[in-house]
DNA sequence: TATGTTCAATTAGTATTTCCGATTATGTTA
DNA sequence: TAACATAATCGGAAATACTAATTGAACATA
């Protein structure tokens, strides 16, 4: 058997394919240019096949290289779980954790979550980054993040995930164009272009049209607001009406508006609410764990 | 951040896990004892924690150690996969294969499936090892198997599969007993212990039981067989009736026998068959291809 | 109780590897 | 064309990994 290539090696790698420059990925390494070349072209000849195509002056990863990159990351961030999880003595809530959580899941969340982590786990040292389903998907592929709060249904892409539980989407507007509604609000009462949705880059905006059966578009407003603080101030003006998950309003986003919130029509009108985490993981105790803590604090927790 | 360990010192760690002696782990590596000593002192440095009990005269590993080899096995197993997958051009099909099965499908599946892969792959050099589920699960866990091919349902233990297809079972028994029997087969209309089954270790028992509805124990004969052909020639012997897969009756397991092969009761009187492999492989798409492989062989198949 | 054996740790010396700084080759920009 | 930027190469220094031999402790046995 061939000897296997150094963590060291492919952490050189890893760095010139961030950077795109050997000086630049030689700095990150805390290593000379010449070191972080020549591991390169040791690798190379290690995995007996070409990763970078060189170019006279500039380089370019091959299709192998990208994938060896893949797959090198995997194995660092093992070795880097592993040498964080011997080092804390495998006390699993201590240290630090990178949660990655969606814009309309964050604020609602993860104020109680911090407060409940710091009483319980104190030595938890919880970073967070709010972003969309995919930038926070590739951050956590990448290495960036250890776990993600998402709505789902979402392309796991090969990762692995824990159901949290359900969070039921109610229908809000203002309390004068609610009067003459029953519950579960059938949407062909409704005037056309009177719903105000996200921008689609939010998932929230698909997963409240599939799951609370809105399939008559003319209803839809072609306007999108880009956070549910808005979409509250559209309809308080009385603009019309929109989705709001239960989990805000339950943190009080209607608090000081003349907003109601009614039932939509839907057999399940909810979305559910996943902790998503690298199926290479040797953190799951943690993560499980931390599914329970957050699991407590949605509307309807679910976690099996 | 502090020094990764090096893989050469998991290696180690892992040798040592295995042969539980210095001296000998040291010449799997092919090394001293002092270097392989050296090299865990180094380890548990690095990792800040202590990995075996040193006993004057003998060692233990410790509740960390064993969770260090775990992990470490995972690293190693993933590095020599990637060793593996760019040694091999990328050239999926190729190369050493590791697969295991269980044996009541081995006999009915790797003659068929060896054919077909000479033919379309014949660079990928198959091995194959019989044994039971749990005794297969262990050794994917330990990297010396691929692949497993397996009846499911089976408790994954965190591996990952593809449903492959379905196998019916049948009632197989002699043609003088079958007579006056309608299909589907009532169990009531049978003997007592007149169903003869394999001995607990073989899932297939299990499995049989459950997806036929056989929920009357006393028509099982308390004597177990080893093997299926075993099975089949008790039940050519005239004792009884037993349950025989659809694949095994196709490869011919009834030829030359007075036997015949009845509908059982049952809402669903088939196992599944599922391909197996750990959750941290890189080698996806060669399990893919070898799933799709194996489902055309199957009586029922149903890959998605 | 003495003697030999087994096993892991230690030591000291050697071999190997890794790394750096300087230099070179090549291309780009002013 | 000069100045600059980039990656490869080279030679020597520093760090490391390795071995053989030794030590010491535990155990078996005569």
């Amino acid at each position: 058997m061939s000897k296997l290539p150094s963590l060291k090696n492919l952490s050189y790698l890893l760095a010139l394919h961030q950077h795109q420059n050997f000086n630049r990925a030689a700095q990150a390494c805390n290593v000379s240019q010449s070191t972080l070349s020549s591991g390169i072209q040791n690798l190379e000849e290690q995995l007996g096949c070409q990763l970078i195509e060189r170019d006279h002056k500039s380089f370019l990863f091959t299709g192998m290289g990208e994938e060896v990159v893949e797959q090198a990351r995997q194995i660092l961030t093992s070795t880097e779980e592993l040498l964080y999880f011997a080092q804390s003595q495998g006390k699993i809530m201590e240290g630090p954790l990178r949660l990655g959580c969606i814009p309309t899941i964050a604020p609602f969340l993860l104020g109680d979550l911090t407060k409940k982590l710091k009483a319980d786990h104190p030595k938890l040292q919880l970073s967070i980054r709010e972003d969309t389903t995919v930038n926070l998907l590739n951050l956590l592929r990448n290495g960036e993040l250890d776990v993600l709060v998402l709505a789902l249904p979402v392309d796991l892409q090969g990762n692995q995930s824990y159901v949290l539980g359900r969070d039921p989407f109610k229908l809000v507007m203002h309390s004068s164009l609610a009067e003459k509604l029953a519950e579960p609000v059938q949407y062909n009462q409704l005037p056309d272009n009177s719903i105000f949705l996200l921008e689609k880059e939010h998932c929230l905006t698909g997963h409240a049209v599939s799951a609370c059966e809105l399939a008559d578009s003319s209803k839809i407003n072609p306007f999108t607001a880009t956070s549910l603080h808005s979409l509250v101030q559209m309809a308080d003006a009385g603009l019309g009406a929109t989705f709001i998950p239960q989990m805000a309003i339950d943190r009080g986003i209607l608090n000081g508006t003349d907003l109601v919130a009614l039932q939509p029509s839907g057999q399940q009108a909810s979305r559910e609410i996943g902790l998503i985490y690298r199926p290479t993981t040797n953190r799951r105790t943690t993560f499980r764990k931390l599914a329970e803590c957050i699991a407590e604090l949605l509307p309807e927790p679910l976690l099996k």
